[in-house]
DNA sequence: TTATTGCATGGCT
DNA sequence: AAGCCATGCAATA
């Protein structure tokens, strides 16, 4: 059975169920998700009649219902054909014997992540079937951890920004109902389907983490039970509204899953990981997952923490651990997201497309004995970084992960830094407006032997069981220059544990982020070979060094009362910016990966004097594919299947769906199987997204007061290719609701395209921004096009002569060239291929065509002007101006 | 005079 | 419009 189907004598295909015989026309595309998955790696061909019992469950009720090996979900009792492999998608096994349903593990699921163990098949399903959940409309992109640790390790593995993004798109995640779920049932086996796993140490895979989370749950599953919790617990169960899940682990090869309470207005999970890390030259890093999907504040009463009032010992603390964490993640949810340790968008899935999400947590689980659990962070502002030694606390963080405290005295509070060392802070508090106000004191010699400033930031952890507090900080990158590198990274970096500490000890657990850094120390590897245990001790080999983007660090240092107002407007400008950077990235992404639908254009809305695409039908996702341009001028794009993670090599012109795999390379029959090897080495490919990495590194955009790099969304690849150069990679910073739109606001619709302000984009920029905004002219240019066309015959006529409109006729001024035949965006694209020789990101874009042409030169530089100006030959060169005009026109 | 403390103010979300 | 919080500032040591 090495070919799906077998050929009939009339020369079609049958349909690979024994039991049908049905004969395939040859005209017959393969259906994407017709049949299962062969050994080969190719799908089972079925007859259309099968295929769709396939598709919809029914296949072996259907055609097996007699043969044995029929089992019921323990869960729901459902009837599971257990050993046939048309079924194999639809269940999993339990640790405790018995079989679970595709949708009932998928419950588990929901509230156990730890569970993307499970077979991929099942991971694979689960994330392409989230049509059932609701979508959340007007954030349509959800938060950057969303679904992330749901996906299946391969998932990960290949995880390009398509497959980020489809999730995002796609679903969110269920809700767990109740907390009790999780403890029994078991952990799903891991599959047979799953070789990855295979080499991983056999103490991880024998472990099951029910007993930890029987523990876990038995020892006070909720704050409800706990001594301090009578302090203050007035807060109904999260669990009712619990989405999100927190991952903990042992390194007794276990791992606690703790649902995190997630707001009401959020539908991602909050998942927290934080873990220390030892490599092999005895070095110790710190990893942290946390969603940064900001939930919306809710009024409910701040769950109370752990300390016992007045307590800050932390041997008494411990006493009073029991179900903690997940009173915490509780409050969390409750905290401005400003304040949440986090780790963005970007990162994850520069982390992602490297190391599966299991390798993570099985990396925490070798080397961790600890518990850590991220609470907070703040950023420090020139009072907190002051000599006055006070640091103010966000009233939420305070009342949720500090001591109650009912005096303005306060109490003594033992933190440990990023050294080992304790300090002692006076946590106190002053009224304030009828309220509090919280403060540190006595912060300073602290913050000085950090050497912090303002606009760093100092985050707050927790190791449990002790409960000890810790306190790591994360360096804004603009002090680099002014600072010992070695004093620049952040807290975590630890590369001498304190002796005689068996415990891990924690340093920054909350601010760092781990991978950022170790991405610079690590060695390019075959991205796909993840379970390849030697190449685990490169993973977090050198220290982490933060790679903040650049901050103007004197807005934020102010003075005087009028500096001071400048510097708190800063800070939350910089805050604004962060968050532009970061929504801008999920913009661009989706913008680059967005097309129209088939058979329809799309329309011009325009929103604040810009204009976005709009689409009737839901817009397509499209698979990212990399431009290259051989020796021989031959261009040819790349694209990754989604199944084996081969890259093929694809006519330039090729539109992919978004779940393209080998056995639709039609282009290329000899690789249009998954078992057919690439044709080049997965390090040619990553030298060739190098370039493309490089130059879109080169053409990043910074926000002008900030000059916070941003990174195009990179994938796996890409991050194969940049790995091991020691480069500094930018991270995105904390973020908090999008402001309004104003004069000044470097937001991610305001910056649209980018300014004249900011550094310029080059004609050959391949940004997402330029790309976009690029594709946006040409679309406009088209509509115009066929307006005037339908509106003057002359214009017809001269449309006639030329039939696609040149650029150079609405932009004269931009010095198109004579031999441009197609659209500008092509050619601009075209004219960086051909110049540079090297891959370029293309957008993806049905209109592309593999015409090697120069562009016209779009002046991607221009200050957006909202002022409708009616000549579309202005000589202002203003792409924007002449879309924003058509865009209003068309908008009428 | 300087540092510290406790509270008030006002910008901002 | 309420509340947060960065910071000013007066009182005090």
């Amino acid at each position: 059975m090495s070919s799906p189907a077998s050929v009939s004598l009339s020369g079609g295909k049958i349909c690979f169920n024994s039991h049908c015989k049905e004969v395939i026309p040859d005209h017959t595309p393969p259906r994407k998700k017709g049949g299962w998955r062969l050994r080969s790696g190719e799908i089972a061909e079925l007859c259309d009649r099968c295929s769709c019992a396939f598709e919809q469950g029914s296949f072996c009720e259907t055609f097996h219902s007699d043969v044995a090996g029929w089992r019921n979900c323990e869960a729901c009792g459902k009837r599971v054909h257990c050993g046939c492999v048309a079924s194999a998608p639809t269940y999993v096994f339990l640790d405790v014997g018995g079989v679970e349903c595709i949708a009932c593990a998928r419950k588990s699921l929901a509230m156990a992540p730890n569970q993307m163990l499970s077979s991929p098949m099942l991971m694979h399903q689960h994330v392409s079937e989230r049509r059932d959940l609701p979508v959340k409309s007007g954030r349509p992109i959800t938060g950057p951890f969303s679904g992330q640790w749901r996906q299946a390790p391969h998932m990960w593995n290949m995880t390009s920004l398509q497959s980020d993004l489809q999730q995002r798109l796609s679903y969110e995640f269920d809700r767990p109902s109740n907390i009790e779920k999780l403890a029994p049932g078991g952990r799903h086996s891991i599959s047979a389907h799953e070789k990855k796993f295979e080499e991983l140490p056999e103490r991880i895979i024998s472990g099951s983490h029910n007993n930890i989370a029987r523990d876990r749950y038995a020892h006070g599953n909720t704050g409800e039970n706990d001594p301090d919790s009578t302090r203050k617990s007035v807060i109904p169960d999260p669990c009712s509204t619990s989405s999100g899940v927190k991952i903990e682990a042992k390194a007794n090869s276990s791992i606690k899953l703790q649902p995190l309470p997630i707001s009401k207005e959020d539908s991602s999970p909050l998942i927290g990981l934080a873990a220390p890390f030892s490599s092999t030259n005895g070095s110790r890093e710190p990893m942290k997952f946390l969603s940064n999907q900001p939930p919306q504040l809710t009024t409910s009463p701040l769950p109370k923490q752990f300390y016992p009032e007045g307590i800050a010992d932390t041997e008494l603390q411990i006493q009073m651990r029991n179900g903690r964490a997940r009173v915490d993640a509780r409050s969390r949810t409750q905290l401005l997201p400003r304040y949440w340790p986090r780790i963005t968008d970007q990162e994850l899935q520069q982390i992602s497309g490297e190391y599966p999400s299991t390798l993570l947590i099985i990396i925490y689980l070798v080397y961790t004995n600890s518990v850590i659990t991220p609470l907070f962070e703040k950023m420090l502002s020139a009072s907190d970084a002051g000599r006055i030694g006070r640091l103010v606390l966000p009233k939420k963080c305070a009342e949720a992960y500090f001591p109650t405290i009912s005096q303005p005295e306060g109490l003594p509070l033992k933190v440990q830094d990023a050294s080992g060392k304790d300090w002692v802070f006076q946590f106190r508090f002053w009224p304030n407006n009828n309220s509090r106000m919280y403060v540190l004191e006595g912060v300073t010699p602290c913050i000085q032997a950090m050497q912090l400033q303002a606009g760093d930031t100092v985050t707050f952890s927790r190791i449990d069981p002790e409960g000890k507090l810790v306190m790591g900080f994360r360096k804004a990158s603009s002090s680099s220059t002014e600072q010992d590198p070695q004093t620049h990274k952040s807290g975590s970096d630890f590369s001498t544990p304190p002796e005689g500490n068996d415990k891990i000890v924690v340093t920054d657990l909350i601010g760092n982020v781990p991978f950022r850094a170790s991405k610079a120390s690590i060695e390019p590897r075959d991205p796909i070979n993840v379970a390849d245990r030697s190449s685990w001790p490169k993973f977090t080999k050198a220290g982490f060094i933060p790679q903040d983007g650049p901050v103007t660090r004197s807005l934020q240092v102010p003075s005087k009362r009028k500096a001071s107002t400048l510097g708190s407007k800063s800070k939350r400008l910089r805050i604004e910016n962060e968050e532009s950077m970061e929504l801008k990235l999920t913009w661009e992404e989706a913008q680059e990966l967005l097309r129209p639908p088939p058979n329809s254009s799309p329309g011009i809305v325009v929103i604040e004097g810009h204009e976005f695409e709009e689409y009737e039908e839901a817009p397509v996702l499209g698979k990212r594919t990399y431009f290259t341009t051989n020796p021989a001028g031959e261009n040819y794009q790349w694209a990754q299947c989604e199944d084996c993670l081969k890259w093929r090599k694809l006519p330039i012109d090729t539109l992919l769906p978004f779940k393209w795999t080998c056995t639709e390379n039609v282009w290329d029959p000899e690789r249009s199987s998954c078992s057919s090897e690439q044709e080049l080495s997965l390090e040619q490919v990553a030298a060739m997204i190098s370039c493309k990495t490089d130059a879109s590194k080169r053409a990043k955009v910074k926000v002008e007061s900030n000059n916070i790099e941003v990174s195009d969304g990179l994938d796996t690849l890409a991050n194969l290719a940049i790995l091991g150069e020691g480069k500094n990679l930018p991270m995105s910073q904390p973020t908090t609701r999008h402001p309004r739109h104003r004069p000044g606001c470097t937001c991610i619709v305001c910056i649209q395209p980018p300014s004249g302000k900011g550094p310029k984009h080059k004609q050959t920029c391949t940004c997402n921004v330029c790309l976009t905004v690029k594709r946006r002219f040409r679309t406009l240019m088209l509509r115009r096009e066929k307006r005037q066309s339908e509106k003057e015959s002359e214009t017809a006529r001269k449309q006639q002569q030329k039939p696609m409109l040149s650029s150079s006729e609405v932009l004269p001024q931009v010095g198109s060239d004579p031999s441009s035949t197609g659209p500008g965006d092509d050619n601009a694209s075209q004219k960086e291929i051909a110049s540079n020789d090297a891959i370029v990101d293309a957008a993806p874009d049905h209109r592309r065509t593999p015409t090697a042409v120069k562009p016209p030169q779009i002046d991607l530089n221009i200050q957006p002007e909202r002022e409708e100006d009616p000549s579309p030959k202005s000589d202002t060169g203003s792409m924007m101006r002449l879309i924003g005009d058509s865009a209003t026109r068309t908008a009428r």
